[in-house]
DNA sequence: GGCGCCGAAATTGTATGCAATCCGTGCGAC
DNA sequence: GTCGCACGGATTGCATACAATTTCGGCGCC
């Protein structure tokens, strides 16, 4: 086999390469059904389970496991095992004050580098967004949210910093399960015409306005949550591991 | 055995609790010595060795160092192994880029939830750096390295803000790395009398003024780093993987 | 009936074994 | 002498086996 027939194998079967990372591969399905609320905060991961599910021994699965927990999107208890993360709403409050803090400065750098490619890049996903907007159906719904989160992604990588996209990574995903857990309409979980207009800042430049809308974009999202304190008994939150959400 | 005794128990061996979680210790073990830079970048982490040097199998060996490659510390790399972190001048400068875009905005935060007793802890940790900074050795620049960027951590702490915190603790620590490998004088790592003045705003509760003295200081710490790009050679990467830095 | 305790099953933590891959060395060809 | 190549040792990736811990059900006791 001459390098040729390789590359063009490779790009065949470009989808799923071969195989190349379990860990990574097991790794990003479980984020994509957490942050799609396909998994409920609480949710006990076993590792012989998820390990028989992707035909992987438990070895993979709890380097997986250990990835998410880095990302804060699952918990372990030593001995007890992991569980799909149930912030409290401090916690919460956390997650949304450290994109306050974070977003404004990605637009500043965001709108010196973006280009004309970006934008485009920028409103294709707009469209997609808001045709998914119109849709009904949970699958339309977790594109929403997925396209939703893509929007401020895709600010932190024409920001052009490697690190902080990974902090928004984190920050993004983590924020989809805040809104599972406390969101009250759950519909608008972003939306609007917000992102629009944020996109137009960034194409004038004006990174100042951008920072600006950001942060009224945030107050919107945060503005549907209900972070009231359910009380502060340890007890309570021992009731609450599973889906069982009190009226 | 009563509550009483195991509390009593717990502080008489509170430095080694037991050995609680071994991959945790062998983590916090690798990143002091990688923050020290008793560790050069670019050095090999043979798993079989750790995990002999800490009486450990190669299991929890390799959990300790897929931890450290998530804070972005070390670098695995496919059937090679573990190496410590080897920053490029670009993810140098984005490791500065994220602190001057994080830290005003945690000064803003700190100013305001500041008590008395936080300010006096400050004080205490720069006295300490201080006396640091006059003496000789290279233990006393560990040392002094490791209180500078405390001041930082500190600071994350009081904004109050446990995800940020987090963030911070990664960025101060990649920051190490970086004075390591790109510092010029390798002496002045922070110090001067930012930080103290940098508390003083925060004690007056004026944010706005802290955080420009943040940006101004770690300007400091850049100004003293030599980041140009020693040609984008993939070559020249390739034979400075050990410590051989060329004159 | 409720409470606590004990033992079995289930689950996680860790060590170890084996296969796959990489690296270095030595030999041979040019 | 230099380049290419093959083989052996070393090292990582992964699966599995075993030990430690937790969980759950049943039993006895109050």
């Amino acid at each position: 086999m001459n390098d040729a027939d390789m590359t063009l194998a490779e790009q065949t079967f470009a989808i799923p390469p071969v195989a190349e990372d379990r860990a990574a591969m097991i790794r990003d399905h479980l984020r994509d059904a957490i942050v799609d609320r396909r998994l409920a905060p609480g949710t006990k991961l076993n590792e012989a389970e998820v390990g028989t599910l992707f035909d992987v021994s438990r070895t993979v699965v709890r380097a997986a496991l250990q990835a998410l927990a880095f990302e804060g999107l699952v918990k372990t208890e030593r001995n007890r095992g992991a569980f799909v993360a149930n912030p409290t709403p401090e916690e919460a409050r956390q997650v949304f004050a450290s994109r306050r803090l974070i977003e404004p400065g990605l637009a500043l750098a965001a709108a010196q580098r973006i280009t004309s490619g970006e934008v485009a890049a920028f409103r294709e996903r707009l469209h997609h967004e808001s045709e998914l907007l119109h849709q009904r159906g949970p699958t339309a719904r977790r594109a929403e949210i997925h396209a939703s989160g893509d929007f401020h992604l895709l600010l932190a990588k024409v920001a052009g910093n490697a690190i902080m996209l990974r902090f928004m990574e984190e920050l993004v995903a983590r924020s989809s399960l805040v809104i599972a857990l406390y969101g009250r309409s759950g519909a608008s979980s972003c939306g609007h015409g917000d992102h629009g207009n944020i996109l137009a800042a960034l194409e004038q430049r004006d990174g100042e306005l951008a920072g600006r809308l950001l942060l009224v974009h945030i107050d919107h999202i945060e503005a549907d949550l209900d972070l009231r304190n359910t009380s502060n008994l340890p007890l309570r939150e021992a009731l609450v591991t599973e889906a069982h959400r009190l009226p």
